[in-house]
DNA sequence: GGATAACTGGTTTTT
DNA sequence: CCAGTTATCC
């Protein structure tokens, strides 16, 4: 048996031992939330609770399969049986169990986000939407929109209204698009990220589906719960059941959420904070348990955190407490360009490598795109690492070639893969894939070879796939037969850097082989890639956006680019509720952090577009940090780092002009106050005179706050 | 007409 | 670095 009091709390050896009906666990960070899960799957083992009848959801499958594995580590057997990933694998797996009836007994296939972009850019050329006209958003920036409508359930038209007031002169073309990918998808059996959430609550609408999922998933446990949208919670309620009051029913109803407000970073994508807060109010009688003692972080790490929150609207306002004393100080270091800010923290790795191992330590940024300086860096210093957010290995061009062959062995009308597997072949453009694919789909042998005889190419491919198709082998020996049918192409398709590409690509076989069926293999790697190389992970760095950071921590964590228009993104500015989603994002980079934590605010980026480097504001999540909570360090000329003793007057802790832009594009500013003729950057009001030197401003949307008068501008 | 090469301008975050 | 556009070639 296990002695759950020797290594938890009280609060969380009350999560972990709670018996039968609904709780809420509100986990701060660095609370022991993942222990509490691993101690809690246990439990629920020891004391009778079958592996299969868990379902573990979580933000990633990595998470899941952790957590899965250390629990297994504590009962001393494993819990292979057990079911965990995120809500899209989850739904993958049921829908392929209980198809949708819409279909026909026809296959579907999961699309990726390019398969996605293809599919809108396809629509929008038929429909000849936006032709040449530079104000036509990007199919990327539309695919982004037509996600979000559907995430936070609103028309797009409203989403639109709300969010890209520049782009309502095409809302109708963009509706009408929408309709056409909708239409699309349906015909060719094709289901996006966001079909994967509906159809599965559609499924479980019909009463006898849910009931047998809800038999075989007797007990649910569901992580990060701050960053679920609408409909994974209804799928939770689903799947859950709801128990009225005092009623002993069918429904188990044993549903445990765990999550944090105050981390809730996926609004972007529809993720309701709400949720976490209306818990109580879907499941009459939950149990909340709070975890508010911190034991991941340092004193001086907590207190840039609290700090954080502290600035944060009502609603977030919390504090983490820790019982150790001690630790480094935060640093803020100002470099004198992003260019010297690489420079500078790869030095500052190298004295870090002397403390600690490189899985121990990270650097996080807003963008992928913000590191690629770093990258370039890090590469020259001999420095490994590996990233996490932006381009990842199954998102590479060969990588998706030999996927799409296996797609085609399990659905030979797998528009996105059979257009890309056509495409190799040399004469084949895209009006020639519509042509060849509409015979094929009339499933005619006889026009399906006529369509096929002028391309003698694409012919040879079909035949091998069909072949493949026959054999019927496992996902491993397929792809071990499409790579040794690809290797001779790829010099051909990729003349610039084909060796390169060649190295790794037998790496899909070993991801493979952790699979019995190849359909599950192919989801997977579209809902969320394995990583691509477990070998030397332990000697390499970890490059990361916040976002992929999420739940992970590290020894020492260094946050670059804290400039504006970088973090917080420049999107973020128009909207207060966008602001303080970067804040919350802030709060997460920093409560990464246990021991060491290094902030990087650059005083200039390089712009291609003047040729030069432009001078930027510091963040306000940097302007904004009290005195005295972290030491600053300045770059001067060559290179050298000053410690800083006596903080900058531009250093004034309030959105700059520059942030609170009006929808004109044009810095507002009111007028100087009639008491003390002082003037505000950007929207701000003087509401109080606080003699001898502060006052107290009103920013519309961004709320009170105190600020010496040094900081303001006299009117001249 | 349709495929491909050359060019240009602009980058959020993820399943 | 990459997507979208225009120019050129079959």
């Amino acid at each position: 048996m296990i002695d759950y009091t020797a290594t938890l709390n009280e609060a969380q050896y009350e999560a972990v031992t709670s018996g039968d009906g609904p709780v809420l666990v509100v986990a701060g960070a660095g609370s022991g939330k993942t222990r509490t899960i691993i101690y809690r799957l246990a439990w629920l083992v020891e004391h009778g609770t079958p592996p299969e009848s868990i379902l573990l959801l979580t933000f990633t499958r990595k998470a899941a399969h952790e957590m899965l594995h250390r629990a297994g580590l504590l009962l001393g057997a494993g819990l292979s049986r057990t079911q965990g990933g995120t809500f899209h694998a989850f739904a993958y797996g049921a829908l392929r169990a209980n198809h949708p009836l819409w279909l026909n007994g026809r296959p579907f296939t999961l699309m990726d986000a390019s398969d996605i972009t293809d599919a809108i850019r396809h629509c929008k050329e038929a429909l000849k939407l936006g032709r040449g006209d530079r104000s036509f958003p990007k199919t990327q920036t539309i695919a982004g929109f037509f996600s979000k409508a559907r995430n936070k359930e609103l028309p797009l038209a409203d989403v639109l209204e709300r969010e890209a007031f520049h782009l309502l002169p095409h809302s109708e073309a963009l509706v009408s698009l929408e309709v056409a990918y909708t239409a699309w998808r349906r015909e060719k059996g094709l289901f996006d990220y966001d079909d994967l959430l509906f159809e599965l609550e559609g499924l479980l609408a019909d009463e006898t589906a849910a009931r047998i999922l809800r038999r075989r998933f007797t007990h649910i446990l569901v992580d990060e719960y701050q960053d679920t949208n609408r409909v994974q919670a209804r799928i939770t309620r689903l799947l859950a059941g709801v128990r009225a009051a005092g009623e002993v029913g069918a429904d188990p109803c044993n549903v445990m959420a765990v999550g944090d407000e105050a981390q809730s970073i996926y609004a972007f994508r529809g993720a309701d904070v709400r949720n976490i807060l209306d818990f109580q109010k879907i499941f009459p009688g939950t149990r909340v348990i709070r975890l508010e003692e911190n034991y991941r972080s340092t004193k001086p790490v907590l207190e840039v955190a609290n700090s954080l929150l502290a600035n944060a609207a009502e609603s977030f306002h919390k504090t983490l407490f820790t019982r150790t004393e001690g630790g480094d100080p935060v640093r803020l270091v100002m470099p004198l360009s992003d260019m010297s800010e690489a420079t500078l923290v790869v030095r500052r790795i190298r004295e870090l490598l002397d403390i600690y191992l490189p899985h121990e330590i990270a650097v996080l940024f807003r963008a992928g795109f913000h590191s690629y300086h770093l990258e370039m860096a890090l590469q020259q210093a001999g420095i490994a690492f590996r990233k996490y957010g932006g381009l990842r290995y199954t998102e590479a061009a060969h990588v998706k070639d030999i996927v799409a062959y296996a797609r085609l062995v399990l659905n030979l009308l797998d528009m996105p893969a059979f257009a890309r597997v056509a495409a190799l072949h040399s004469g084949i453009g895209p009006k020639t894939v519509q042509k060849v694919y509409a015979a094929l789909s009339l499933c005619d042998p006889a026009i399906t070879s006529k369509a096929l005889a002028r391309y003698p190419g694409l012919q040879e491919d079909i035949g091998f796939v069909d072949k493949l198709r026959a054999l019927q082998q496992k996902p491993e020996d397929i792809f071990s037969a499409v790579l040794e049918h690809y290797f001779p192409k790829l010099e051909f398709l990729y003349p610039d850097d084909w060796p390169r590409r060649r190295q790794g690509l037998e790496e899909i076989i070993q991801m493979a082989a952790g699979y019995a069926e190849l359909d599950i293999f192919v989801a997977d790697l579209a809902l969320e890639s394995p990583e691509a190389d477990g070998s030397d992970n332990e000697n390499r760095i970890t490059l990361s956006t916040v976002h992929s950071a999420k739940g992970l921590e590290w020894n020492a964590v260094l946050i670059i680019d804290l400039v504006e228009d970088r973090f917080p993104s420049r999107h973020a500015l128009a909207r207060p509720d966008d602001f303080e989603e970067e804040r919350r994002l802030m709060y997460v980079a920093c409560t990464r952090a246990r021991k060491n934590l290094d902030l990087y605010a650059p005083a200039s980026i390089y712009s291609r577009a003047t040729r030069g480097n432009l001078y930027v504001s510091q963040s306000p999540f940097v302007r904004e940090l009290p005195l005295g909570l972290a030491e600053e360090w300045v770059e001067s000329l060559g290179g050298t780092l000053t410690r800083r003793k006596i903080s900058h007057p531009a250093r004034s802790p309030h959105p700059s002009c520059d942030s609170l832009r009006n929808t004109e594009g044009e810095p507002a500013r009111s007028p100087a106050c009639g008491a003390c003729r002082h003037r505000i950057f950007g929207r701000g009001k003087i509401v109080k005179h606080l003699p001898p030197d502060k006052v107290q401003v009103n920013f519309p949307g961004f709320g009170l706050k105190i600020i010496l008068a040094e900081y303001l501008l006299m009117e001249d």
